[in-house]
DNA sequence: TCGCGTGATGTTTACGCAAACATGACGCAC
DNA sequence: GTGCGTCATGTTTGCGTAAACATCACGCGA
């Protein structure tokens, strides 16, 4: 910066002055600094200027994975709005879900240059007794249920359970059969308790569940343990990639989707509407928690407020081909077109 | 920091040893220090850290999307192996890849506390010609051919590419098919490359190719086409997705895979194993590129020294169900099982 | 003509930390 | 007992920036 300022014949403030953009600064004092800072090719040490101005505007994201769709477009649409604000996002991957790792990750983001954090994990990790965010650190928590605690942001995944087990309901199946997610994952929780709750209303008994991992292939071996239940013949699965493995193993077991057996998805992944048959799901709008969670995150930074509660995006039933009457049903007046061969 | 060097009756350097971890210090002092640290609450502040040693540890990534597969693993690595070396990452996505638009995430790369940049990005974009990267930084580039300019990590697409279109024509099918990726896209461009290669070797005639985008829908209007046509008894397609979308449309069309039309996919995404058929398909080991990246940009930022040049980390073909000899012919000797009806 | 306001620019200082160097206590060899 | 090395710790300094304050030139009204 002194070099500039030389350059130019004035003084490093004036510099200062041109490159953080204050007015005060002749036009032409400001083109002959600008013409120096090209020159040297100056570039401010943003370590320096967050030193001296007590913020990094710079946001940290942990999370176990980006491997789900839900995370990596999370993540995305967190960077996208947060470049906006002129913040940049540090990831903080933690490979292995276990407490201590999730310790050691907020130790170093308690040590990172962050303003805020933007918790993308389940709550009952933040639950251990003494994981404790760093405090005075703003944070937001997504796909949790700390709303008491912390400002949360998620998707409406109980309401978006409820339209997929009532489409079916309404479809005129008996009851529906459920495949979980696994059983540390409070979305599954959600979606599982939504499922039963709706069954409950309608005076429907609860079939016991199928428990997967989010895999595909998991999906496929609850698939094959269903397709072997005469009547089952509506399915709810906690996850699109899971809808997929079951999918064929109804294939292979011989029953055809949607005529013996309707399944539902959730997620509503891009590649959901090319199976075999197109899958009815229900669509997360991930973009939408990203922006929220931004959002949330400098209101709190700004304002050096925090307001616990939850923050629900609203999630969408996508009907495709996957689902129609059961086929020694009636189908109810004004129900879906059933397709069968 | 003074406070805590107060508070443990020593003086501030003695706290800075602390913390840092410096030898030097006596186990009892040490201990008081600690004490007085987390009395307070103590956590040292990185912008001056850094502002003192002249380094970040903070690595940049600048990539278009997280939504493919291969971007969302491949940052997951870099994220992964940088932490154990003690790197944060921090993330620049750019959201349209017009030559603006990646200028000015490079602008703010510029500013931002980095040490090194990972680049994960089609060459034409770095090719731009006033598109510079910050002098003096290191940079590590991905998915691109500027080898000769940069230190390049990349899969092996064009052996990938290569034994796919080997594996069928072993199988005994006179010639292959391509869908491939978009226009622009230097992986979809080495990927035909080598398909068409293959054929030229093998004396074959390549057929007119098939153009995607990647996504499973476009997938479907290819394998749409490709249904139609009698004599197209294989198909190797430039992604797993796209590849989806062609087993759909194979299937409407009443074309049994791998019966009729063998098929064989790129990327090896976890849900290629259970498409219908189980997709055989050619991996890429994403970790391990992510792993090279990061060991080649921490070697510059080390060494101060830069060698162009690629790495090329090797592909495997993953047989599966999709891909049998073609009905008409006789197979070759040794030749997978044929599963025709 | 003088004083004072205004706007452009310069000077000083501190942000929090950790190298580099300084100090001081102790022990051991001669 | 003197000298010197070793180890634990303290003191000084400066990293690059920007806020706060100081200065200076100029113009305008009384």
């Amino acid at each position: 910066m002194a070099d500039v300022a030389r350059l130019a014949g004035v003084s490093s403030q004036t510099v200062s002055r041109v490159s953080t953009g204050h007015p005060g600064v002749l036009e032409s004092t400001r083109r002959e600094v600008l013409n120096a800072m090209q020159q040297l090719g100056y570039r401010p040490n943003s370590a320096a200027r967050a030193l001296k101005r007590g913020e990094f505007r710079t946001i940290g994201v942990i999370l176990f994975t980006l491997a789900t769709t839900g995370n990596s477009r999370t993540v995305e649409a967190i960077a996208a709005h947060a470049a906006r604000e002129g913040y940049a996002i540090t990831l903080i991957p933690v490979a292995v879900p276990t407490q201590d790792e999730v310790l050691g990750a907020f130790t170093r983001l308690g040590e990172l240059a962050v303003d805020g954090i933007i918790v993308i994990m389940e709550v009952h990790l933040l639950d251990a007794a003494d994981l404790r965010l760093p405090p005075g650190v703003p944070v937001v928590v997504v796909d949790s249920d700390a709303g008491d605690r912390y400002p949360v942001v998620d998707t409406d995944q109980a309401d978006g359970a409820r339209q997929a087990v009532r489409h079916l309901l309404e479809l005129g199946h008996r009851t529906v059969w459920h495949v979980t997610g696994p059983d540390e994952s409070f979305s599954s929780a959600r979606r599982a308790q939504a499922w039963r709750a709706v069954l409950d209303e309608a005076g429907r008994a609860a079939p016991p569940c199928e428990h997967g991992d989010w895999s595909a292939g998991s999906g496929y071996r609850a698939g094959l343990r269903l397709a072997g239940l005469a009547d089952c013949t509506a399915i709810f699965v906690a996850n699109d990639q899971m809808a997929l493995g079951v999918l064929r193993a109804l294939h292979e077991a011989g029953r055809r989707v949607p005529e013996d057996v309707s399944v539902v998805g959730f997620d509503d992944i891009p590649d959901a509407g090319s199976y075999m048959p197109p899958l009815t799901t229900v669509r997360q709008d991930w973009a939408e928690v990203g922006r929220r969670c931004v959002q949330g995150l400098l209101e709190q930074i700004n304002r050096h407020t925090v307001e616990p509660g939850t923050v629900l995006v609203p999630t969408t039933l996508i009907p495709r081909a996957s689902t129609a009457p059961p086929a020694s049903t009636a189908p109810p007046a004004g129900s879906a077109p059933g397709t069968s061969s």
